[in-house]
DNA sequence: GCATGTGAAAAGGTTCACAGCC
DNA sequence: GGCTGTGAACCTTTTCACATGC
């Protein structure tokens, strides 16, 4: 039987690294491969064996000694850890460039995550279709989300828009957000920001160009 | 005179938010805001204070105690840090849905980074114009990074060909890389790989929206 | 025998609180 | 007086190394 830790809390950068063992997992299964280890696993992951093991002791107890770890069931109990065993509806805010590659992005892989609505605030995108939805203007932000029972808003809306924009998410009591928009979002405490921002990725790569250059 | 501490390395969180500060510097000066202090450039920041002060003490020394920074040279020493004075030529392998939308984002905001060719393996998009150039053959790869002088590249392709695809960006010299696959990258120890994933992005908000609903 | 699971040690990062300086 | 810059304290995260159990 495996055993659940109740309420030790799971390690923020735990929780980041759990993503990449559920989709190397996927992989393994895909191939047909029914057990791993700590060390096959964590190369796949890109961590060391040792981190993988202790991630996953926060999680419960997994494996078998001497032997490694079943790779169906590990992927589960990661599926459960993760809350991917129930749907979440997606609203997507700014249906630009962004916007609609990741309306068309079919991989929202991880089964459970469900495009429920796109919205805009531009006439000429508003009433257009897109990835087969009818894209609804913003200001009907909070209808839309309780009409659609979204709990979950991806932005990528233009910058100078977006904390506004968020603020209406947060009043519509949604309370986790996935930002493209390259600016720090005030939120309450009790909502979840995560945000990818693709200039300043480019800008830590610099960063190191500019380290190895140096080095010379 | 401002001091530049010579050798001490610059802890990777540190690095990892001055693109915050640079972009809040900004958001500042367009404002026509001449100087700040440590706590409103960390508010705009999402940082706290502390971190601010902290971090621009790995860079050197920049303010003025009883007054706070000068925006546009606290700027300046940041894009030097980064290395943004110097211009990054990019390749964008992979135009699919998201490579179309990389290849048009505007927002290579931070002067510096110039996109100087776009690549895929599909004859169906080899050949066509995108965002102002004609999309090449990836089989061209080493060619196409010689000749266009390309020192970082940008990974849009799925998954399943990444990996041969970032073999082949580092055997062309390439040694700074954006991963949009989700997959971890098997890399030489001096590549740095910085990865997006939009999937386990959201994954890591299911998990909090999952401890949310299981703390009611 | 062998790979997991885990305390303990080490490293890395953040916060505190105040000295230093304008 | 007020804000920066920074050592010291604190906390988190990673690594180590080995006891545990199949």
């Amino acid at each position: 039987m495996v055993s659940e830790p109740s309420d030790a809390a799971v390690p923020g950068a735990t929780v980041a690294r759990l993503p990449y063992y559920l989709r190397a997992l996927r992989d393994l299964a895909a191939q047909g491969v029914t057990t791993t280890s700590s060390s096959e696993l964590a190369e796949r992951s890109g961590v060391s064996s040792a981190q993988l093991r202790k991630d996953l002791s926060y999680l419960g107890s997994f494996g078998t000694r001497g032997v490694g770890y079943d790779v169906e069931s590990l992927a589960s109990y990661i599926t459960v850890a993760l809350g991917l065993e129930t749907e979440h509806r997606l609203a997507i805010v700014g249906i630009g460039n962004l916007g609609h590659a990741l309306a068309n992005y079919s991989g929202y892989e991880a089964r459970g995550f469900q495009v429920a609505a796109l919205l805009d605030a531009s006439p000429e995108v508003v009433g257009t279709r897109v990835a087969g939805h009818v894209v609804e203007h913003v200001d009907d932000l909070a209808a839309v989300i309780s009409r659609d029972d979204v709990s979950m808003v991806v932005l990528a809306t233009p910058a100078h828009v977006a904390q506004d924009v968020a603020d209406r998410v947060v009043g519509a009591g949604v309370r986790e957000i996935l930002n493209f928009a390259p600016l720090a979002l005030q939120v309450p405490d009790d909502v979840v920001v995560r945000s990818v921002d693709v200039g300043g990725e480019l800008q830590i790569l610099a960063f190191h160009a500019a380290a190895r250059a140096a080095a010379l």
